[in-house]
DNA sequence: TGTACATCAGTGAACGCGCGTTCACTGATGTAC
DNA sequence: TGTACATCAGTGAACGCGCGTTCACTGATGTAC
């Protein structure tokens, strides 16, 4: 029970907005799913009654669906901030604070992907979210060590990461290793994967002879130096 | 409104049960959700009232966990079938497999993934069907092309293919590639990935080295000739 | 400067639906003697 | 072979809860004159 809001002043009444989206979106993250989210308790955490909410939203639909692009909103920024620089690795960091995001948000997550679209077509924040990975892979496809459609290969590249995080979300009682560490070897493998799926021809030597082309690989490169990791 | 069931003999109570898993599985793909199933609904579909279904499951909790186990099984089923032979396209088969029936599943597979677990622990039928995954897994270490924790390589593995499905499943409004496009693309990232994970150091040369370095691997590869596509 | 008035930002109470679940029951069927 | 009886496989009706949503309303606040 929170304190009873004072009202807001004339012209102003579109605060309570923004105070019900993140009401919801708190009341979102402990009950677990969307179903379990009321309006009755939103209005109560943003200490009003809870017809006001239908002063802002169309539905209770309407409200989950504002919260979702609210999220939507910080993937985007998440993705804006880590662009720049070398381009393999800041893909990488891309990645990385994706699926961090996504462990550290793990309800808000959920909803946000796994909600059967209500309207169809994609909606503007995910939209601009989905162009920065399109943008890091393009980056990435100047130097040469990404080749292919950008959109196809970022969709493949989201798929990874995608995968990564909702498994983790949804099926912990899995034997998962330390999360750090799964992260790496996603980002890595995909990022790895990526760069050979247009190289490598479709029939491929037997197992062995793959293994050892493979090794040769690998310790030529780790001949060299540099610091450009996906 | 389907015919009303002619009442089971005595002795056989027992089929009314797998009535009831089959009429809950069917409307669930129907209804889109777990919460949008109804007990009345179901009890219809199978010709029996509703409070039959106490006769076989405690609550609505106990139907729905019921109906995942039986998808559980349905998957183990599909990789036991696909395992065998060389251990690399196997593990490719596997894969595909996967996509496949969750795409041909989807709300099925939503709500296998995506449920919050009730109970802890991995379900008995889910650790099955993940136990076939490392054997392929492990099956392809003992050629040398993937190397490293068989557990922790089929996790990644997994992460990749359910992300691919669930991804296509949940976001159906992205501009998506033909779906086998995708899973080959999907699988044979994942594939290669995996193989280079454990082989490539840390630290790698800038962009351009790497690229040169991923061409005349293609090069090589492309030279020689077999079947053994992940 | 005062005042009538329109508007804005809400409130309180109730409706009505549909669901999971419970309870007391019933009628067929096999079994003991 | 007949018959009383226990048990099995269900049924019909109702409860009660909690939710989204609606409706008529209210009181403060800015504005026109």
């Amino acid at each position: 029970m929170t304190m009873r809001r004072v009202r807001a002043r004339r012209g102003e009444g579109a605060q309570l907005r923004e105070e019900l989206l993140s009401a919801a979106e708190e009341l979102l993250a402990e009950a677990g799913t969307e179903e379990a989210l009321t309006l009755r308790a939103v209005a109560a955490r943003a200490g009003v009654s809870t017809p006001a909410v239908y002063l802002h939203f169309a539905d209770k639909e309407a409200l989950v669906e504002a919260v979702c692009m609210r999220v939507w909103g910080e993937l985007g920024r998440l993705f804006r901030d880590n662009l720049g620089g070398d381009p393999w690795p800041a893909m990488g960091r891309c990645a990385r604070a994706y699926i961090r995001f996504a462990l550290d948000h793990p309800v808000q997550y959920r909803v946000l992907m796994m909600r059967p679209s209500a309207s169809p077509g994609v909606p503007p924040a995910a939209a601009e979210a989905f162009g920065h990975m399109v943008d890091a892979v393009s980056a990435c496809m100047e130097t040469g060590v990404v080749e292919g459609d950008p959109a196809e290969v970022a969709l493949g590249l989201w798929s990874a990461l995608h995968g990564c995080a909702s498994l983790m979300i949804a099926q912990p009682s899995f034997p998962w290793p330390d999360r750090e560490a799964l992260i790496d070897r996603v980002v890595r493998v995909a990022g790895f994967g990526t760069a050979l799926y247009s190289r490598l021809p479709r029939d491929l030597p037997p197992s062995e002879e793959l293994a050892a082309r493979f090794d040769a690989l690998g310790a030529e490169l780790a001949a060299g130096e540099g610091q450009s990791s996906p």
